[in-house]
DNA sequence: GGTTACATTGACGTTGACGTCAACGTCCAT
DNA sequence: ATGGACGTTGACGTCAACGTCAATGTAACC
């Protein structure tokens, strides 16, 4: 057993790359990128608990489509307590523009669970009434072939021209 | 004016591109990826409604961040109506694995949605209680420092070490 | 002191999603 | 017939986010 790291906080690089599943290549990256600072003991990199939490918000930024450089950003400008008022307002504006587009992903999201809801409950129609080799279910249209009226949240329903 | 459209359904490159707001440099690069197939009138594409409502899928499956081969492999089975029953319980795995992504991503979404509402109280705050400069608002630590309880919903609360 | 296991820096390779540029075709209004 | 405006096919460039490989360090255990 190599010494369970030191004790209290302070992992080392591939403790944290097991723990939250990368390579320590992902994670010497992201400290390039300004995203992890680790103190370093003689040349080896200890991780605190504050890069650990970097290191979290930073994995949902990526499954949230983020760049790294977008979300060291917004990492960065968290954790700094900007303190002028410009700085301040400036931040709030950055808090706006990210919660816009958190919505209209939630809004996307929603959409593409009805549809998905949609798809399974045809599949499923189809395997149960399904030993003699049918086409369709009668008035099942799906899929690909929308009008603009898909933005209404009515799932579209439209023949093929 | 070089001709409105034919009439009905049929846009150019370029209409489509601006509607979208994309160059046409990656609706062709889409077609590529088998994501469209336009039809030809001479060497000239001639989008269909099929091929918007493609393009629109496509869209919001960048928005999700899926990649661009994980999109066609969702369309093309949206609608080729998959008929042997091996197909149908392949597909609706797909779309189980899909949905659970969603709703991680969905989860991100609340959590930081949560987070940036705290941020803005805390800013907004500042700004207000602010004409003598303060250091913080006591009681009020945020952002990168947390424990594992930040995935209880409970907003991170800890100093740092 | 030699091996084993893990770390580090540096450099180059790769993949996805386009951008950019060149060279050429096509319509059509002047 | 000519000059734009728009379109087409290559081919190459680029940028982000790592992977991969090599050379080297170093700490610990036997």
């Amino acid at each position: 057993m190599p010494a369970a790291e030191p004790a209290g906080a302070g992992l080392s690089i591939t403790a944290l790359a097991q723990e939250f599943d990368l390579t320590t290549r992902a994670i010497r990256f992201y400290e390039d990128m300004g995203l992890l600072t680790p103190r370093r003991v003689g040349r080896r990199r200890v991780y605190s608990q504050r890069d650990r939490t970097r290191l979290k918000l930073t994995l949902r930024g990526k499954r949230l489509g983020l760049s790294l450089l977008e979300i060291r950003q917004l990492v960065d400008m968290y954790d700094s307590p900007s303190d002028t008022a410009a700085q301040l307002t400036a931040f709030l504006e950055v808090l706006a523009r990210h919660r816009r587009d958190l919505e209209q992903q939630r809004e996307d999201i929603e959409v593409t669970l009805a549809e998905i809801s949609l798809h399974e409950a045809r599949c499923r129609q189809l395997l149960s009434t399904d030993r003699p080799r049918r086409r369709a279910a009668p008035g099942a249209r799906a899929a690909t072939t929308d009008t603009p009226a898909s933005r209404a949240g009515v799932p579209a329903q439209e023949t093929t021209p």
